[in-house]
RNA sequence: GCCGCCCUAGCUCAGUGGUAGAGCACACCCUUGGUAAGGGUGAGGUCGUGGGUUCAAGUCCCAUGGGCGGCUCCA
């Protein structure tokens, strides 16, 4: 007889199996109405799911009694009941479509499907495919699981002939499955159905709000040389009312978009013409970029870096001794050779095929773009000779590399061609590795403190054991990747351990957000290498007065300028701190009477190396107010008659719809003057109280 | 690179076979107005590029460049 466990810690006795939906009922009629699922014993399941033993059990609805937000197991269940919903309106609309995998997300879900030849979907369908899902919603079919013993349920699926989901079901009993399981959207056997291991909500009526959002492809298992699938994308909400609150954040977020802002702001601009991936920083993302480098460059001085600059290019011998080529060449642009070899080939009516061959025999020589900068800063070390008390050797650059990255993963800021790491390699000696790495882990916080990021996750990125990508000696990885974890831990986030990320030299910690449409992105990374250093021969001598294998800390706590000034102009949406700000005060003179006051104004603001503009223009202050408030500039002085005579500008700071008042000119320059260098510590806004 | 969609004025977009449009921005004139758009006039486009179909193409077809969303990849 079981006894039910319930989340308050109460528990409830039964004199016979119950279902989860009876224990629903049990607990209350208006939260059984609005239950959607149950978790018996932590794992999702449907209400229809028989409890015969002792179990805790809570129940699943929508919005959680008291919650402000719908819980996610919720959602789960909701987004791939409403995915059966419309892979069932598509195969009404598109007969022969094959069904293959329809996962619920984190704020959606999709459902990958075969079109058979020549039939496809476009986002004009939507509409009457939304139109199905709402007739089957309306039915309030209810969701209905049956199981069939293996074998007959294979026999099934071969009679269906579906290839897919036979492969989905081979993996189910591989994975130790002792029955198949079909979900029927309404009686079995007469309604539509579809393999699935569910759970699901106990009716489509329980789907409020619905909508398809996108098509997209995918592989089938993710192959690249498997079958291609068409992916529809949709979400779902127990609500209308919530769909249409998700779908306006969507639209907000869209917004702060770096791609939008990037232009509405002008931070930088892309042209076709220069080449795709390639970030032209126009003067207003320029001065960001600075700032950066200006704020991290104070640091390294007083960390003890040494600055150093390297060419963008280097013979193929460098990259040949690196590893990089040719075992990287399709990431990389192709080698630069001289002209006269290049005349010789044209003659000689050379394929490419023959090209790359001669390049990588050493034949011909060639020069390359750089895909990193750790050779030349190896070069740079190798270049005299090195005693163990000279250790660590820190060397930096804002090195800019060149990478082929595929035409189709190409975008804004943060997927590039060209960039420019904040990087650094420290050669150390063993014995001061931790500590070392601790030292970059602590610029990586001071950067995300400094700039209020907080919502970031930290990866250790170790090797794929069963992959050959990866070079070096197995003990020398062992401890690098020890030495990550343990400098990890001492970093105080918590971190996930994930195999197959390393770098192919070494481990690393990277430091990974997210953007406004959910893409994750890695910025900072720190990397220890015991293998390079090797393939160079680099040495220092020991106190034993013999030569030893320095290690290699490879560091860019930015990441990339373009990838982190992507990813910063989200994060603020382009309402940067004063210190960042293109523009960080424009004065407003109110008619051309102010005019004399609102130049001297300029002028003492541009004396103390603020950032300033004028705004004498004969349009009217609410205009001049708009036009800079969408520029999102930090502070905005209007002046008129009254303010000149009280040798005054009166603050309009951004954020604060209203104007705080008047203060002495005098007064906001050195208030300014102190938040631009404290970077946001104190600021003219604390001066009026807010 | 692969699949799908998109590309019209500086920007955002309307225009689905018959002589290119709007708003904003820009220029000039009027207006001198105290905290999110004052008024008028004007200039600005070989409709991404190259072919094709058609009496006629921004519009239909093919190719190509670029963008977007996925996938794959990411030292």
């Amino acid at each position: 007889m079981p006894r039910i466990t319930l989340p308050d810690g109460s528990v409830k006795e039964f004199d016979r199996p119950v279902t989860a939906g009876e224990v629903a009922a049990s607990i209350g009629a208006g939260l059984a109405k609005a239950a959607l699922g149950a978790k018996v014993n932590g794992e999702l399941t449907d209400l229809s799911t028989r409890i015969e033993k002792d179990a805790t059990v809570s129940v699943v609805t929508a919005k959680a009694r008291g919650a402000t937000q719908p819980d996610a197991d919720s959602l789960y269940l909701l987004r791939h009941s409403t995915a059966h919903v419309m892979a069932e309106a598509i195969q009404r609309l598109f007969p022969g479509v094959q069904l293959v995998y329809g996962p619920p997300l984190e704020t959606n879900f999709y459902y990958d499907m075969a079109f058979p030849p020549g039939v496809s979907m476009s986002t004009e369908d939507f509409a009457r495919v939304e139109a199905e899902m709402a007739k089957i919603i309306a039915e309030d079919r209810p969701f209905t699981r049956y199981d069939v013993p293996v074998n007959d349920g294979m026999a099934k699926l071969k009679k269906e002939g579906s290839k897919y989901k036979l492969d989905n079901a081979e993996r189910a009993v591989e994975a130790g499955s002792s029955a198949l399981s079909w979900y029927a959207t309404g009686a079995p056997g007469k309604d539509w159905e579809d393999l699935c291991r569910g759970p699901h909500v106990p009716s489509t009526g329980k789907i409020g709000g619905f909508k398809v959002l996108s098509l997209a492809s995918s592989y089938w298992k993710g192959d690249e040389t498997s079958d291609r699938l068409t992916r529809v994308y949709g979400t779902a909400f127990a609500t209308k009312a919530e769909l249409d609150a998700y779908m306006t954040q969507v639209e907000e977020a869209k917004k702060r978009d770096h791609r939008v802002l990037g232009k509405q702001l002008r931070l930088y601009h892309i042209d076709e013409m220069v080449g795709q991936g390639l970030i032209l920083w126009t003067p207003n993302g320029a001065v960001i970029r600075q700032e950066l480098q200006n704020f991290i460059g104070e640091e390294l001085r007083r960390q003890g870096y040494h600055q150093v600059f390297t060419p963008q290019i280097g013979k193929l011998e460098l990259y040949k001794t690196s590893g990089h080529f040719p075992y990287y060449q399709e990431s990389q642009y192709p080698p630069i050779i001289d002209h006269d070899q290049m005349k010789e080939l044209v003659t000689e009516e050379c394929s490419c095929g023959e090209l790359a061959n001669r390049l990588k025999s050493g034949e011909i020589d060639g020069y390359m773009l750089r895909p990193m900068n750790c050779p030349h800063h190896i070069k740079i070390y190798a270049s005299q000779q090195r005693s163990y008390r000279d250790l660590p050797v820190r060397l930096c650059e804002f090195g800019t590399v060149y990478r082929w990255e595929q035409s189709g993963e190409i975008g804004g800021m943060t997927r590039v061609r060209g960039f420019t790491q904040d990087d650094a390699h420290l050669f150390v000696r063993e014995d001061q590795v931790a500590q070392e790495l601790q030292g970059c882990l602590s610029l990586v916080k001071l950067i995300f403190e400094t700039l209020g990021m907080h919502d970031y996750r930290v990866r250790v990125g170790l090797r794929d054991k069963d992959s050959a990508k990866y070079i070096g000696d197995p003990k020398a990885w062992d401890s690098a990747e020890q030495a990550c974890r343990d400098a990890a831990k001492s970093f105080g986030a918590s971190f996930s351990e994930e195999a197959g990320e390393a770098a192919f030299y070494g481990p690393k910690i990277d430091f990974i957000v997210k953007d406004v449409i959910g893409r994750s992105w890695q910025l900072g990374t720190v990397q220890v290498d015991y293998n390079l250093p090797k393939r160079f021969g680099l040495e220092y001598i020991g106190k034993d007065n013999t030569p030893h294998v320095p290690v290699m800390i490879h560091r860019a706590p930015f990441g990339s300028f373009e990838r982190f000034v992507g990813c910063l102009i989200e994060h603020f949406a382009g309402a940067f701190p004063t210190w960042l700000a293109p523009e960080q005060v424009r004065v407003l003179t109110i008619s051309e009477k102010s005019e004399v006051y609102g130049r001297e104004v300029l002028a003492m603001l541009q004396k103390a190396d603020v950032r300033v503009t004028l705004d004498e223009s004969s349009e009217r202050v609410q205009s001049k107010i708009k036009a800079a408030t969408e520029m999102k500039i930090p502070y905005l002085l209007v002046v008129g008659e009254k303010d000149a005579e009280a040798r005054a500008v009166s603050v309009r700071a951004r954020g604060f719809q209203e104007n705080l008042g008047a203060m002495p000119v005098a007064e906001f320059v050195s208030t300014v003057d102190r938040e631009i260098r404290s970077r946001g510590k104190e600021s003219v806004a604390q001066r009026f109280g807010k």
